[in-house]
RNA sequence: UGGGGCGUGGCCAAGUGGUAAGGCGCGGGACUUUGAAUCCCGUAUUCGAAGGUUCGAAUCCUUCCGCCCCAG
């Protein structure tokens, strides 16, 4: 069959992209071009720079397969970046990622790939899926490797999507990974690990956030949860519940972000103690089967990347949304994060938290 | 200028003769395909100032400066 992989210059995509050749597959590598590359490569980290697109090209040659560069500047800017951007400006912690995989990868990508004629799009996801059979719907489930596991970041992936996704490293951890690369003399073979935002220059979250709209930049108050006020902040963009760093206050014990009111421009802090909950609701809710388990359910959730997963009761809510009770209450529970349901290492669905 | 208390790093704060704890904050690192958290390391040659006593003082003495409280 024809895939396209979606390359993005690091081992993972590198390394799928190997597979499916080594299985025989006529493979297309796919990378794109997600923001202008004018202003230098050093203002780019992550999986998409300059130099990351080379590296695809010389993998691509490597392996004696095509592979073209898409321009998806204004798609990732009106799926991912924009998004990103109004999020924090409301005070809410986004998660790009998943846009950029649901939204993106299997939505733009995914349509290119089609009119290349291709069956399949493969991404180097540490996910397993396995499709539809005509009894049970499509499943998406956790990569073998627990430390790599990214099915967080995919579960809104619809049927229809992932009857078109191929996930061929799933079922290996990072070190086969590397030697598999190492062994086809892959030139990534000892890149390091993406990590941080691909379009944020030096991780600097706030100071991309403020050129792309400088009017979340407003100083407002810190409040205690008695409402006292007991320091300033630059602009609420720069904090997300839970966080501990930059507040800039001195008591006696560390203090946290509680809550961010967008509105009042107010952040309030307490201590730890105070960021224990065990009530959310989220909206937006994806089922991947295509329905819910039920109208109540118990499962595990998990309300961010990498946090152990908590046993659950599931209610839904009119309108896509659910609430969700844990049995122990979690830490820090951030809006805009999402919260993503699993049955064993099967992804049920997941929701944006309110 | 009656009485009492206090002044230790950016903040809080131990230490009352033996050569500056700890917490917060801050900086760096580790971890990490979100934001965080967490962990590790670092962060006062110096204790309001100036003299003095002493082998040795932030700790004792003197003076000065500054601040707070209670009375008038």
């Amino acid at each position: 069959m024809k895939v396209v992989v979606a390359m993005s210059g690091g081992v993972d995509s590198s390394v799928a992209a190997l597979q499916l050749v080594e299985a025989g597959h006529e493979v297309i590598g796919l990378s794109m071009q997600l923001y202008d590359q004018q202003q230098g490569t050093t203002q780019f980290g992550g999986c998409c720079s300059l130099d990351d697109l080379h590296d695809a090209r010389r993998t691509a040659g490597v392996l004696g397969i095509p592979h073209y560069i898409m321009n998806f500047e204004r798609q990732f800017d009106a799926t991912v970046v924009s998004r990103f951007v109004r999020e924090y400006a409301d005070g809410r912690t986004p998660i790009p990622c998943v846009q950029c995989n649901a939204d993106l990868k299997f939505a733009h990508l995914l349509d290119r790939a089609i009119a290349l004629g291709a069956d399949y799009v493969a991404t180097g996801h540490y996910v397993r899926s396995s499709p539809a059979d005509g009894i049970h719907a499509a499943r998406l489930q956790r990569g073998v490797d627990a430390k790599k596991d990214q099915s967080y970041f995919l579960f809104s992936l619809t049927q229809n999507q992932l009857s078109r996704a191929l996930f061929p490293i799933g079922h290996l951890n990072k070190r086969e990974v590397r030697a598999l690369a190492k062994s086809a003399s892959l030139p990534v073979a000892d890149k390091p690990d993406s990590q941080e935002l691909c379009f944020v220059p030096n991780g600097n979250t706030a100071a991309f956030i403020e050129t792309r709209d400088n009017s979340v930049a407003r100083s407002g108050p810190i409040q205690n949860r008695d409402g006292q006020q007991v320091g300033q902040h630059a602009g609420v963009h720069r904090y997300t519940v839970g966080q501990r760093k930059g507040l800039g206050l001195s008591t006696h014990e560390p203090l946290y972000v509680v809550n961010i009111d967008a509105p009042t421009n107010t952040l309030t802090v307490g201590p730890q103690s105070a960021l224990q909950q065990t009530e959310l609701t989220a909206s937006s809710v994806n089922w991947i089967a295509g329905h819910p388990p039920g109208p109540s359910c118990q499962t595990t959730a998990r309300i961010r990347h990498r946090h152990p997963d908590a046993t659950a009761q599931v209610e839904l809510l009119p309108k896509h949304r659910v609430s969700v009770v844990f049995d122990r209450p979690q830490r820090a529970i951030a809006p805009g994060q999402a919260v993503v349901f699993y049955d064993g290492d099967t992804v049920l669905g997941g929701g944006w938290i309110d």
